[in-house]
DNA sequence: TCATGTTTTCGTACATGTATTAAAAGTACC
DNA sequence: GGTACTTTTAATACATGTACGAAAACATGA
């Protein structure tokens, strides 16, 4: 026997506070400190209540992320998809990587959630393109899904060592920190990277991404449909 | 004036405890009990020193992982080399690929650090062999750290996603918390995706990782030397 | 022996994420 | 208005990483 059946409205004690303001407020402390800063305890000051009152609305920290990737997914511009498969893969990729790549707290999610499971419209629609690209490519399925898990590693891998590369180089600029990088190798066991020395850094800031997606999907492609040339 | 120069030994108290020992009992307890049980003050405990002597002999948490990262990599087996630069590459980037890939923790590392700044011995010299590789197969220096860049971002993003999405799914497994994948899609607006439906977790449980590295190699080499074919 | 310098150790304190739990603040029905 | 129920709020407690600084333990030179 349910007393309360909330027939019309909701029934309860009308909340103070709403997930999105507990967003807003998680977003402008990131723009404002840095995502470094976002604290719950913060966070929570910044609305003006209490701690736990946060928890209400997000399940956890990593939650809170979760959401606030999803909403800048849902805001990012759709791109514009060229004809060609292929293009089509490589287009919806570097939308994915760009997205990502703009906000580097990111980071955090990609690398401590499943994160795929949780992902909201706009971010699906990208994967829905990079499969069926491979699919019109004369993939199966199966290899479609495969050709989309390369891609997604390769640019999950790419955010992550290069989010923390570029923090790291902010520390060392501060701490004048430097020439620590390859001086300690042995130019007889490892000659190329003693030839590179100190170049290295300058060659790693580079950004690659994109010639490299080419490649790599260049390749998966080749590699799903070797004999594959209609027309 | 240094009144004091150890002319012999060494100087000051004479140490308790020692950074191997600080070593392997940090082993002891991710072997017993799983990484994630690894907190300073329980090493301490094991060891039985205050907590903030286990900080003299590691910078902080995360350098003393590194430090277990770099002992494996340095009793790893080096693997036989074979003789084409373009199988060199593929077997040294499956050796790194397969010594982090073993202990799920080393995840934390690749992702919290630069890394490359602080690899060993070891683990450096599978780094040369593939600049070496892609120097051999007609890359400039330039070209050959691209090539390696593309193949580290890719390993790290492997790993990294493997490894949540397995503890995810443990998770899953514990809390019966299935079938929450993929279900809230649109099949008008994702058909391939929806196609797919329930099969996409054991397709993504898949290990591709050896074939797409293939394909990311192939696609690399062939990008660097478009026009390369002596004999 | 004693002062001095050096290295190691560890007690204390603080920020943080989060579970627990009970109080507060509403709504609906009588 | 009063009572029962639902939802929100917040105080409290605990585990963790780690900064700070003082104390301990030793070697050497006077």
């Amino acid at each position: 026997m349910s007393p309360v059946k909330s027939p019309h409205g909701r029934t309860g004690r009308p909340p103070r506070t709403s997930r999105a303001e507990v967003l807003a407020a998680a977003r402008d402390i990131i723009d404002r400190d840095g995502w470094q800063k976002l604290t719950i305890r913060r966070l929570a000051a910044e609305i003006g209540v209490g701690t736990m009152t946060v928890y209400h609305h997000i399940r956890d920290r990593e939650d809170l992320l979760v959401q606030l990737v999803n909403d800048i997914a849902d805001q990012a511009p759709r791109p514009d998809l060229p004809d060609e498969p292929r293009d089509r893969i490589v287009v919806a990729a570097e939308a994915i990587h760009d997205g990502l790549a703009a906000h580097p707290w990111a980071t955090e999610i990609i690398t401590t959630d499943g994160f795929l499971d949780r992902l909201g419209e706009s971010a699906l629609t990208m994967v829905e393109t990079i499969v069926a690209g491979a699919v019109d490519c004369g993939c199966t399925p199966e290899q479609a899904v495969d050709v989309f898990r390369g891609i997604w590693y390769y640019t999950v891998g790419e955010i992550v060592v290069r989010a923390n590369s570029d923090q790291l180089q902010a520390e060392m600029e501060r701490t004048a920190d430097r020439e620590i990088f390859f001086n300690n190798l042995d130019a007889s066991q490892q000659p190329h990277l003693a030839a590179i020395g100190d170049q290295w850094p300058a060659l790693a800031a580079r950004d690659t991404y994109r010639p490299t997606l080419h490649a790599l999907v260049d390749g998966l492609l080749a590699q799903a449909t070797p004999a594959t040339s209609d027309g």
